[in-house]
DNA sequence: CGTCTTTGGGATAACGATTTCCAAGAGACC
DNA sequence: GGTCTCTTGGAAATCGTTATCCCAAAGACG
């Protein structure tokens, strides 16, 4: 089923049925009528490889998550596909595995395919660099949620402000020593968690023993870090958490071990992903405006130019939300938790257009 | 950066630069050689859509899954992934979001790009049915976790089974009332699992007092449900979830209205996501070998033939484990209950090679 | 030594759309 | 009425690759 029949059906040339269908020039209307109803008839749907070829646009975006096993990740695919949609694009999507070849290998896939753009939310914020930059010099890219760099456009949110929050109100609950069960620092967002943790614990505590575990974003980690804890001798007054996985796991293992949380010691995560909310105790944690950052992700791909030629780069800041449970308020009777009702932050977008390298 | 400029730097024909590269027919060791150098030098990657054309496949499968933000079809998409990629194929994921419009949508456009097939999970066990055997007429298509008659190809879990082996171990705890908090059956394997959660209870509690919910495969719905179950006067011995977000959502509102899990009520989920085995108290869930599943499909999509023509269909049929923990031990101390070490059934693959319709 | 087969390089024709480019016809305007 | 512009349909070039076809050279074999 090509163009061609469909024009042979209509007792028109190849030419006319195209721009009929697709109406990039003007058409007799009795002309486009007849294109129209041959195409229709035949069931006729353009191939768009072909279209590709010669209009060297294939209709399709490429996006490289770190794991999409980590619950955050499905919810930002889900805007930025909807998003794509309404303009008609096809999502290309693939998963890493948080290994900067990998990725690489993943990257070049794409440009291969020729896919007209590329959304990436790169594993390492220092390795993942350099294919973040190639890619950029081919097709527009965009860095989503976490970066490699700051030469090439960015949509994210502000993890350094969201963790000065979350320290913040446990410092206003009391806490004073605390433990950050932290994600090793490849990322760009842990890192800049981590950044965050540490100046608010340096502002509202002092700084007083201030306990740091490296691992990854998982829950197995969470576990392991969570003993570590246990074999020091005493417990700290609140532990932070890099993200909810590593929260959940911290808390099984605190249970099990029969501390309890919040009673002897408080516990946050961050992310706010589904389970958070339903966890017991109800997980206190971070919400992104992650349907926004999706939607401002593919906006930002349109107009970013096709290389990156050293003009501004464009970066938008979004503000996270503290999203209080009972994971943090020892107080709370067991009748007054539910439904949580904890003070809240507001968030709100927060745009920022630099200079590339600033 | 085409193939004809590698062809001059090295001094050959593109005809024979692309068989160098590509190994499709022997050249002259000396002048493969020339032309490896000269691709190496230029950093050439064929551009696949050209090539896309001329072969008719690009290289490319299409996935359709009903929602992504389910923690279930991430395991699923990571082993299809995974296995694809050491085929060389990228994936071209698609999320439905449960609408049968939508997807065929979706598969239109699949197969408008020229996908080389397509694995599909199909969110309606009847009306998907059109959209199905229409993609299968065009591409190799095979049906994954859920499927939508049985014309076409399909690798899956027996739900039937799985669901009696829950009850079964439920019947065992002593528990006779039952409750099953359903998703609607649209979906196949919903409507697999409440029959085999009807038939269950009639065979090991003589089908006393079975109570039934219909909504979805959410956690909104688990706590929606979990409110009707407790405004009727009496609670049942245990409640059957049809996966584990909805049992996330029942134990939350069980929980906040003073409903103690297992001391009350037992609870089951199904899918075995990561976080069943952290959540307070750990649920009974049902463990798939989604691992196995996806790299099956995969294996089937390539030997099923391009254009569906009434030849037998396959099917695969795995076996799912049983993972038993505390949200069905009412007896176990908490002392005892971790780790959670229950009793478990056996996983196994169980093939069928049936005939069409069958 | 002659013929017959095999091997392998290169020219060229696809693949299926869009997009020049060209030409014919219709108005417009002096 | 003549020229000039504008419109619009169709022929043909084009996108970058691979497959087909042809031909020359080399080797096989009687």
């Amino acid at each position: 089923m090509t163009i061609r029949q469909v024009a042979t059906t209509a007792g028109l040339s190849p030419a006319t049925v195209s721009r009929a269908l697709s109406g990039s020039r003007r058409v007799a209307p009795e002309l486009q009528a007849r294109a129209l109803a041959a195409a229709e008839q035949l069931g006729y749907r353009a191939n768009r490889v072909a279209r590709a070829l010669r209009t060297r646009s294939t209709g399709t975006v490429g996006m490289v998550v770190p794991n999409i096993a980590n619950p955050f990740f499905p919810v930002i695919i889900q805007a930025v596909e909807k998003q794509l949609r309404a303009q008609g694009t096809q999502l290309l999507l693939c998963d890493s595995g948080d290994d900067v070849r990998q990725e690489a290998e993943l990257v070049h896939s794409l440009l291969e395919h020729r896919i007209d753009g590329i959304l990436v939310s790169p594993c390492d914020r220092v390795s993942s660099r350099t294919t973040v930059r190639l890619a950029a010099s081919q097709v527009p890219v965009v860095q989503i949620d976490r970066r490699a760099g700051s030469e090439v456009a960015f949509v994210g949110v502000d993890q350094d402000r969201a963790m000065a929050e979350v320290v913040e109100h446990l410092a206003r609950q009391g806490c004073r020593r605390f433990a950050y069960v932290a994600s090793s620092s490849r990322a760009s967002t842990a890192a800049e968690r981590s950044r965050g943790y540490r100046r608010a614990v340096q502002r509202f505590a002092n700084g007083s023993h201030d306990r740091l575990y490296a691992g990854d974003f998982s829950m197995e980690w969470g576990r392991e870090a969570a003993r570590r804890l246990l074999a020091e001798r005493d417990l700290p007054d609140a532990v932070v958490c890099a993200n909810d996985l590593v929260a959940l796991g911290v808390l099984d293992v605190l249970r099990s071990h029969g501390v309890d949380v919040p009673g002897d010691v408080l516990l946050t995560g961050f992310d706010d992903t589904e389970v958070a909310a339903v966890t017991w105790p109800p997980l206190t944690s971070v919400r992104q405006p992650l349907e926004e950052v999706g939607r401002r992700a593919v906006e930002l791909l349109r107009t970013v130019p096709d290389r990156a030629d050293g003009g501004p780069v464009r970066a938008t800041l979004f503000r996270a939300e503290l999203v209080v449970r009972r994971s943090t308020q020892p107080g709370a009777r067991p009748g007054e938790s539910w439904p949580p009702a904890g003070p809240r932050g507001q968030a709100g977008p927060q745009e920022a257009s630099r200079a590339a390298g600033s």
